[in-house]
DNA sequence: TATAGCGTTAGACAAAGTCTAGGAATGCAG
DNA sequence: CTGCATTCCTAGACTTTGTCTAACGCTATA
């Protein structure tokens, strides 16, 4: 998933045009599993051949968030991360040193949950385990 | 819970030295089981009979959280959520409307949890249901 | 009455994210 | 190819939440 034509097709199987930057943005977000901040992004992407601007980058990653390319994970209050691994699982946040790390979906089962709210759909489903050192 | 002299009683014995101002917020808070944004208690705390700056309410909602007074409720990338409901349980988060709503401890099961990573400890575990009206 | 220490304050500041207005690229019709 | 519409990108202004700073007030104790 790091060659460029993968990508391409990767983006326009999601129904996003893939431009110059939408592709640069997506090389860097699917190089590996990880979890990156938008500042993160648009200093990777200012790193790299091609710019982006920081509307650029906001748009695209609010774009490929609703096209589900990436999941957006609320655990800081400071910045939001971006999350290249889309499968289900969930999420270990370290308060001491702002780490991210993932929970495999088998490490925790569910034998209850709950009925939503009359009207409403589920989303999605969160576990945040915050850790600190011991 | 209401009563000024039970507050004052409940600040002592979390060691808060009872001030007017955190006696006022502490009031907007335990009225009742509840989800309030720091802007909304600054709000709150200047209509009543004394008044609270902005730095005050910051502190004071960061002490609260220290002295788990209060729960901090990360889901909205643009504010938190200061819950007086510090027993525990989850949430559902209504992204259409921007609703925090209660799951109750006994509506989610888990018989399965994850192992910390080494040379850490849990300081809360969440869940965080995300819906949206259908 | 002096002093120390904590709490509060206004307002400046910081950082993440949004908005706007215009320009560049792309694609399509004729 | 030319003209036109549409989509995308950009710089920079702006907004909002939250933090910081420096001064001031309050209370308690000696």
């Amino acid at each position: 998933m790091n060659n460029r034509d993968d990508i391409v097709e990767k983006l326009k199987s999601s129904g996003v045009t893939p431009t110059t930057q939408r592709v640069e943005i997506a090389q860097i977000l699917f190089a590996r599993p990880q979890h990156l901040s938008a500042e993160q992004i648009l200093e990777m992407a200012n790193e790299g051949s091609s710019t982006a601007s920081k509307a650029t980058v906001y748009n695209t990653l609010g774009l490929f968030a609703k096209k589900g390319l990436v999941k957006e994970v609320i655990v800081d209050p400071s910045k939001v991360f971006y999350d290249s691994n889309v499968s289900r699982h969930f999420h270990f946040f370290n308060t001491d040193t702002g780490m991210l790390t993932d929970i495999p979906v088998d490490a925790i089962n569910f034998d209850k949950l709950p009925e939503l709210p009359e009207g409403t759909e589920s989303s999605s489903l969160e576990v945040i385990v915050r850790i600190k050192n011991s």
